[in-house]
Formats: C-alpha cells, sequence, structure tokens
DNA sequence: AAATTAATACGATAATTATCGTACTTCCAA
DNA sequence: TTGGAAGTACGATAATTATCGTATTAATTT
C-alpha cells in the first residue's frame, strides 16, 4: 500500500476500489460482474478503467498469463481523508458540524455506532482541555 | 428556491453556489473575484459557468440592462443531501459512521459544535427506542 | 496441433466539463 | 452624439473521463 495523497480516482474508479477494499483482490471479471449489478456496461469499458487505475498507480496486478488479479494500491482511509476534505470544502463550505449533522440525521445508524461515535467525541474535548 | 433533487452540480458549479449561498446575490464580477482568489482563471470562463447555471436552472438572474445578478435558485440542504448520500456511499461504502468519525477525527470542531452533535444523537436514540 | 475459449491490449469515439477568444450590446461620460 | 468601458453572448477548443469495438495473446480441449 502506498501512501500517495495527490491521486484523485474518479467516480467509477472509485466503485472499482470500493470493490477492491471490501472484497479483497479481484479479477476483472470478478468486478464487472459486480458493477454489472448496479449498471449496464461493456465488459472491455470495466477492464479499460481498472488498465487506467494500473497506470496511475491507484491498483498494482498480479498473475501473468491467464487471468490478472487486481489489489487496490492505495489506502482506503487516505482516500477517503483527502476526498472528504475537499468534499466537505466545497459542498459544506468547510463545516465538518454540517457535514456530521447532514449524515446523522438522513441516514440510519445502529445504537452501537451512536456509541462509537460518542467516545470520538468524548476523547476530542478531552484534548481539547 | 426550487427543489430539485435530480440536478448534480459539478465541482466548478459548486463552487459558484457556495459563494451565491454565503454571500447572497451576485454579480458575475463578484463571483470571479472571489474565485480568483483560489484559482487563476478567466472571466468569460465564469461568466460562461454561471451561464449554464441558468440554463439548468441552478440559478435565476435579474436586472436586465447593465449586469447581472444571479440568484441560487437551488436550497443548500437539498444539494448537500442528495451530494453527500452518493459521496457516502462511493467514499465510505454507505456508513454513515467511517463518514462522520473521519470528519470529526480529522478537522477541529469548537465545543459548541459538539454539543450540537451529541443533541442530535440524543434526538436519534430516542427514536429508536 | 488446430480449434475454441477466455482473457488482455489498444486505439477510436462519445460525453461532459472547463476554458477562452472574439463579437456584440448597453450605458455613461466627455 | 459618439467613443470607450463594462458587460454579456456564443461558438470553438482543450481536457478529462467513460465507453466500446476489434485485434491480439494465452490457455484449454479435442
Amino acid at each position: 500500500m502506498t501512501r500517495n495523497k495527490t491521486v484523485k480516482p474518479t467516480q467509477a474508479e472509485l466503485e472499482i476500489l470500493r470493490i477492491l477494499w471490501d472484497r479483497g483482490p479481484s479479477s476483472v471479471k470478478d468486478v464487472h460482474q459486480l458493477i454489472g449489478k448496479e449498471k449496464e456496461t461493456g465488459y472491455t469499458t470495466t477492464l479499460k478503467i481498472m488498465q487506467n487505475m494500473l497506470e496511475k498507480s491507484l491498483v498494482i496486478r498480479k498473475g501473468e498469463g491467464r487471468a490478472h488479479i487486481y489489489h487496490a494500491n492505495v489506502m482506503e482511509e487516505d482516500i477517503q481523508k483527502s476526498l472528504l476534505a475537499s468534499f466537505m470544502t466545497v459542498a459544506f463550505g468547510g463545516s465538518a458540524k454540517n457535514l456530521v449533522m447532514q449524515a446523522l440525521g438522513n441516514h440510519q445508524t445502529s445504537k452501537e455506532e451512536i456509541k462509537e461515535i460518542r467516545d470520538l467525541l468524548d476523547q476530542i474535548e478531552k484534548k481539547k482541555k
């Protein structure tokens, strides 16, 4: 896993990274089948995007010969961090609070998750003193 | 203010909406000057984008003759809601918790804001019972 | 080994967005 | 009343991304 904060995956690339992050290393075929559940698109389209991602080092691949297996080459947290920063700036004028309120208000969150968030808030406040 | 959930502003359009939301109705000149502080770009570029936005009904404008004054024609909260939903899906695999933790972890939030978030969490939990 | 199958490579095209140059319009000031 | 300044309109081009068709390569089957 390489740290490279400057790379910004596109929408389509992010969909593929999501799959690689969630399921682990996968073939083009696997990825395409999963994407196919959401939208109709050609196999070579998926292939091409993954080749582009290789070019940009968003992924690496293993297995010469038959079929390539692609691995994410960027850390989920790093990408999230960088995407979130710019998203928060442009969509929420930089206000973490507004973003968080929206996120919590409009989507169901379990009791356990709420607890985790509370704990994090505790930690943040403790640091402030 | 029209509600139209299907429209998705582009990055550049969102920057302009941000200005209109924050400062209220503004001329192209005003907008361009503010954008100019961040990045170098031609006046007609800003103008054109705002004309495109008019086409898409993201803004309306008033004042015939001399200079047009542009007004946001979409509600900030509606756009945020729709953008956040897809952002959360693709970047955070749909996990509001992960997004919130990232947002809180990496950006400073004031005591008052933390309190507001706590209150919201209370409300959410109350509803769950 | 030839034929078939499964995959990749790669270039071309489409779609969308951003950028800008130039022509046109409107208003004001001398 | 005319000439310039300040603005808008609009088409062309660049840049980026997504899509796909076709050619090629590699492996498996018979």
